[in-house]
DNA sequence: ACCAATGGGACTAATTTAGTCCCGTGTAGT
DNA sequence: ACTACACGGGACTAAATTAGTCCCATTGGT
C-alpha cells in the first residue's frame, strides 16, 4: 500500500503550507539532475535547469548541509542518503513528470496551447475538484490585466474556483460578469453568484444579469430590447478573459430540465459537449444553442484568453469536442479526463 | 488504510523541506487553538501561543486568505473548510501532541528534565534512527558553547547523530573527544570515528584516544602510565557535554565478545542497561564496569550537560535503568521506547 | 603544464519579515 | 443605554533575509 493513492491528505496539506510542493519538486528536480549529471558544477546546472546561480547555490548549500550531497572540485554528488531519500520520493518525480508529459500530448492533441493536469479523477475523488478550482484560480490571478472584463459561467468546477481564489491578498481593479444568465441550478452554482464572490475575492466589482433560465423566441426578443439588458449584455460580451466550464451534453440538458423529446433529439444529433448553452458532437459542430442572454460563441475571437476548466474520466470526450468547436488558450483539467483524450487520440492513429 | 502509518515518506519529505514541515505543525497548532477558543482574537490568541502578535497575524492572514477562518469583530473563527482541512490533518495533531505529552510523561517518570520522543519505534523502521540522528543534532548543537568539550560514545545512534549534524553551517569552536577507547567494533561506530565526523561537521577540532578494548588489569596499569594516556585521558575527563547511548546490558556484552561464562554472570546479577562501558540492574545499581580507558560515571558529575540518545521498544528497560544510575539533563528516544517506560511505570504504580 | 571549470568567500542591493503604534468599530457587561 | 475593552486591520520603520555580482584559490582533465 502506497501512501501517495492515499492524496486526500495531501491536499489539506497543500491548502495550509501550498509553497510546500513547490518548494519539494524542486529539490526533487535538483536531485534528480544532480543524479544524472554528476559530478556537476554549481553554474553549469544553473544553466541546466534554468535558474540563476544564487538560488541554486543557496539550495547546494541546504541540501549540502542536510548530508543529502557533497561537493568537490569536480562539482557536486549525491551522497548516499541522497540517492536514497531521493529514492523514497521517486514516486512524486514520476507523477511530477507524468502529469507535465500528458499536459504536453493533451496540448499537442487537442491544439491548446496552456495545459495544465492536476492529479487523480474528479469522478473518484470530490476534493480532485478543490484541487482543480485551486490550480485554475492560481492561473486566473496570474492571467489578470488591469481594467480587464473577466466572464465567468457556472458550474460546480466554477464555484470551486470562486471559492479557493484566495480572497483579497491585493486588490484587481477588474470587473467579473456572468457569462449568461441564470442556469436554474442551485444559487451558489449559478454564474452570477459565482462573478459576485469571485469579485469580492479579487477585490474588484461584479455585474449581475437576472434572467430566466430557458426563454422562446417571443420573450428573446422582448428581453432583447429590454434596457436592462441592453446596458449589461454588451458588457458581457466585451468580457476578455472567459472562464468556463465543459459539460456531458446529455447530462446538462437534463440537469437543466429540458423535455425528454429534446433530450432525445440532442442524443440522436450525437451531442457529447455543452458550454456556453451551446451543444457540440464530436466533430465540434454546433448541434443546438440554447435561447439564452449572454455571451455568444462569436464573442470569443474578441477575448484575449479563454480559459477552460473541467475535469473527470467522464468529461473527456466532451473537453475533446469542446476544443474542436472553438479557440480554447488554457485549459486546465485532471488526470481522469487527459489520461483518456490521449488514448482516444492514440486510438484514431493506430487505425 | 492509513497514510501517516507509511511514515517513511514523510520522514523524507522532512529531510527535503524541513522549514516547512514545521510550517506545517505551526499551522495545525494554530487552527487547533482556533477551533477550542473561537472567536478568539489575534492578540489574545498570541499569548496563548506563546508567539508574537505580528507573526501569528501573518500567518493568520494567510489562513484567512486560504478561506480557512474568518475574521469578525468578536474575533477569528474557524470556517467550515477550515473544520474539514484540519480533520484531515487531524492524525498528524493527534500524533503531534501525543508525542508532547508522552515526552512529559517519560520526563516525570524518569526524572528527566528535557524529553524529546521522535516517531515511531527504532526496532520497526530503520529509518526512525535517522530521526533520533537528526533530533539529537539539533538539540546538541543548540546547546553547544564557545571552546566546549563535548564528549561521544560509539554505536549506530551515535553514528547517526553525526551524519545528521548539519555541516558546518557555522563553525563551532568546540572540541569533541570519544568518551572511552575504541570498542572493537565497525570502525564507523567507533566512539574515535564518530567525534572526528562530529568535530568535521561542527567545524571543530577532535581528538582521538587509541586504545584496545578489552584490557587486563595489568595493561591497564601500563596505560594509564602512558604518557599518550595521561596527555589524552584528562581532556576526555573534562568534557562537559557527554552525548552517549544506553545499550541493552546481554546484547551489548556478546557485541563486545565477552566470553560466555561472564556474559552468564551479568544474567545472573540482572544487568539490563550498559553505558559508557558500565553495566546497571534495574535498580540503577553499578553491578560491573568494564576496565577501559575513558569517562567515568564520577565524571558526568562536573558535565555541564548530559545527553542520551536511545530508542526503540528494545532498549526501554535499559533506558529506565540509566537514568535511575546517573544524572541525564536531556533525553531523545522514540515512541516505542516511550511507551514502555510510561506503561511499566502504570504497570508499578497499580501494584 | 596549462586551461577551463569548480566551490566558496565577500560585498551590496533588493526584498521580505517582524516590531510598534494607532484607529475606527462592534460587543459584552454593567 | 452606555461605557470600556478587545477586536481587526492599516501604516510606518527597523531588522533580517535573500538574491545579484564579482572574485579567487584550487583542482582535475587534456
Amino acid at each position: 500500500m502506497n501512501s501517495i493513492e492515499d492524496v486526500s491528505i495531501w491536499s489539506a496539506v497543500r491548502r495550509l503550507v501550498p509553497e510546500l510542493s513547490d518548494e519539494l519538486q524542486k529539490r526533487i528536480r535538483i536531485l534528480e539532475r544532480i543524479l544524472a549529471l554528476q559530478p556537476i558544477g554549481r553554474r553549469a546546472l544553473a544553466v541546466e535547469m534554468g535558474t540563476t546561480e544564487r538560488v541554486l547555490r543557496a539550495e547546494l548549500d541546504f541540501l549540502r548541509v542536510q548530508g543529502l550531497l557533497t561537493a568537490s572540485s569536480a562539482g557536486v554528488s549525491l551522497t548516499e542518503d541522497g540517492e536514497a531519500v531521493l529514492d523514497r520520493v521517486a514516486e512524486f518525480a514520476v507523477r511530477m513528470d507524468g502529469r507535465k508529459e500528458l499536459a504536453e500530448r493533451v496540448s499537442r492533441v487537442l491544439g491548446i496551447p496552456q495545459v495544465v493536469v492536476v492529479e487523480d479523477d474528479s469522478d473518484q475523488n470530490s476534493w480532485v475538484k478543490d484541487n482543480l478550482g485551486y490550480r485554475a484560480a492560481e492561473l486566473l490571478r496570474s492571467l489578470l490585466q488591469p481594467d480587464e472584463v473577466v466572464g465567468i459561467t457556472g458550474g460546480t468546477t466554477m464555484a470551486a474556483i470562486a471559492r479557493r481564489m484566495p480572497a483579497r491578498a491585493v486588490s484587481y481593479p477588474v470587473k467579473v460578469v456572468p457569462a449568461r444568465g441564470g442556469l436554474g441550478e442551485k444559487v451558489e452554482f449559478q454564474a452570477n453568484t459565482i462573478a459576485s464572490t469571485l469579485a469580492e475575492k479579487l477585490g474588484g466589482e461584479s455585474m449581475m444579469l437576472h434572467v430566466p433560465d430557458r426563454l422562446n423566441e417571443e420573450t428573446m426578443e422582448q428581453l432583447l430590447n429590454d434596457p436592462y439588458v441592453q446596458q449589461r449584455l454588451p458588457e458581457i460580451r466585451k468580457a476578455t478573459l472567459v472562464v468556463h466550464g465543459i459539460g456531458e451534453a446529455v447530462k446538462m440538458a437534463k440537469r437543466r430540465q429540458v423535455p425528454d423529446e429534446e433530450v432525445a433529439w440532442l442524443e440522436n444529433q450525437q451531442a457529447v459537449a455543452e458550454a456556453f448553452g451551446y451543444y457540440f458532437n464530436q466533430q465540434g459542430d454546433v448541434v443546438y444553442s440554447m435561447p439564452t442572454i449572454g455571451l455568444r460563441l462569436d464573442d470569443l475571437q474578441n477575448a484575449r484568453v479563454v480559459m477552460a476548466v473541467a475535469g473527470g474520466s467522464s468529461k473527456a470526450r466532451a473537453v475533446a469536442a469542446a476544443a474542436k468547436a472553438y479557440r480554447i488558450d488554457v485549459l486546465i483539467t485532471d488526470e481522469g479526463a487527459a489520461r483518456l483524450i490521449v488514448q482516444s487520440q492514440d486510438y484514431y492513429q493506430d487505425k
